[in-house]
This record gives structure tokens, C-alpha cells and sequence, in this order.
DNA sequence: CTTATTGTACTATAACTATAGTACAATATG
DNA sequence: CATATTGTACTATAGTTATAGTACAATAAG
């Protein structure tokens, strides 16, 4: 198979009030966003992913179920769970609309924050760098 | 008394799975590390801000008194509730940390929906060069 | 003093999150 | 084939989060 394993690695922030299967959740998003994770990729096994994050499986598993529901991997019985191929099936026009949504709640949630649109940038172009650092 | 009303809003993210409580307190901790709060300032009533958010009272109570444990507020009975630090002692980590959350969650939507980071980038900067966009 | 407003305290209940443990099904490997 | 590894399904339990509702206490305003 022409897969690879994951190359980054799962950081959980227990203080951050966000539930750990969301982090799980966000974590594999945000990789895949920001090319860490394409098509193909094997993530951790659901045991060895929670032996590494000293969780329950049973989380694991609602994560990647979250995800898989979502489209964005395929689990395979037996051999493991993979990145899937992205459907963009929405158009262009609805793609950019979706976009500037996103960009539009960020830019308001970090205003009412106090936080600037270069500030914004600029943590951006950090996390491209230096992923998964999640705290 | 030499206080004035908040000049701020609360602003609740209800699928981003922080408890809501949360919310309130992470919000009340960045506007005092931003400056947008300080010592003599009254934050909305109990009842008040429950209503505004539509959230039962309980859960304003229960941000409000964890906020005062940790000596940031001061409530008084008949009165209200007040900012009673000037400053937080570790506010530069506070406002790191909540640009790091806001980035995070908006990176995981943006790849959910099939965006790289880059394109996330490229977008907030054309917001940013014509920042005022009627719809 | 009377009234309204504010925070506080309490019980009860439902939903969500995470854990523990067991068992089973599909696939890969030898 | 036998075995190990993978995901899946299920039950039970505990802790957290949020709601609803009621009542009380301290203060401000008239």
C-alpha cells in the first residue's frame, strides 16, 4: 500500500476545557489544512492512540467516527484508518462564500478578543510552521 | 462610584464544545489581559447576561464565582459585579494562549471544509487590505 | 419603611464526556 | 489454517455541564 504513517503527533490540552475526542477531532483538521496529513496517510491505531495519550479507546473511536462521518477518513477493519480523498463537491462561488464565512467568524471572535487581523496572520503563519502545538 | 459598565461583549461559540461557563471566564480573563476591562468596571448582572446569551442563570453564577476565587472580580450583594485587578500578572501567556485557541478552532474549519492554511492566510489578508465589506 | 435590584443557596434533572471492561468481526501475516 | 492486529459494538458507571425552579440575603432607590 501506498500509504504512510502519520508524521505529527496528537497533543492534548486537559486544562483547555475543550473535550479531549473535539481536540482529537480538531487536530486531524488542522493537519490536514495545513498538509501535515493528505490522502492516503495512516493515522495511530485507535489502542495505540490511546495508549500515547493515556486516554480511554472508547474516545479514540468517537473521534475518528466524527471524522469518518465527515468524510475526511476511511477506516478500514483489521488494517487501520486512512486520510480520504477530499470531495469538493460544492462549486466555486460556494467554496469562496464558505471561505470568507470562516475567515469573517475568526476575525470576529478575535476582535472581540482585542486581537488584531496581523495578529491573526501572524499566528497563522506560526502554526504553519510549527503545527500541532496545541496547549 | 467611579465605575463604568462593560464596554465589551460576551460572544459564545456553541460548536466549539468549551463548556460555556468556560467561555465567560476565558472571555472576562482576556479582556482584563487586553486592557478592554480593569479594576472598577462592572460586568453585566447575573440575570442580565444569562439573558443575553440565553444561558440559565446558574452558569453566569458559576464563571462569576470562580472568577472571584481567583481574585479577578469582586461581588457585592445588591450591587453587582466588579473588576477588581488592574492587570492580570501573567497576561501576555493569557493572550497567547487565547489567540492559539482562536487560530486553532478556525485552521480545523477551514480543513474540514477543504482549505489549506495557506489559502485561510491569502484570504485574511485580502480582508485585511479592504477591511470594511458590505453584504 | 417599602420596593426593586443584586448576588446567593439549594434541590432536582437531563445531557454530555470519559472511563472500564468484555466480546465480536474483518483483515493481514505466516 | 492459525494467529495477531485492526476496527466495532455493547453495557455499566462516574464525573461534568447546563437547565429549571424556588427561596433567601444584602444593597440601592423612592
Amino acid at each position: 500500500m501506498n500509504s504512510r504513517r502519520a508524521s505529527f503527533r496528537f497533543r492534548l490540552d486537559l486544562h483547555s476545557g475543550v473535550p479531549v475526542y473535539r481536540q482529537i477531532i480538531d487536530q486531524v483538521r488542522g493537519a490536514i489544512a495545513s498538509g501535515l496529513l493528505s490522502v492516503g496517510d495512516q493515522l495511530p491505531t485507535v489502542r495505540q492512540l490511546a495508549v500515547d495519550l493515556s486516554i480511554n479507546p472508547n474516545t479514540v473511536v468517537r473521534a475518528y467516527r466524527e471524522l469518518e462521518l465527515g468524510g475526511l477518513l476511511e477506516t478500514h477493519q483489521g488494517t487501520g484508518t486512512f486520510i480520504s480523498v477530499q470531495r469538493l463537491s460544492d462549486g466555486e462561488g460556494e467554496r469562496k462564500r464558505q471561505l470568507a464565512q470562516i475567515v469573517s467568524d475568526c476575525i470576529a471572535r478575535a476582535g472581540a478578543a482585542g486581537f488584531t487581523v496581523d495578529e491573526l496572520i501572524q499566528e497563522l503563519r506560526a502554526v504553519s510552521r510549527e503545527p500541532v502545538r496545541r496547549r
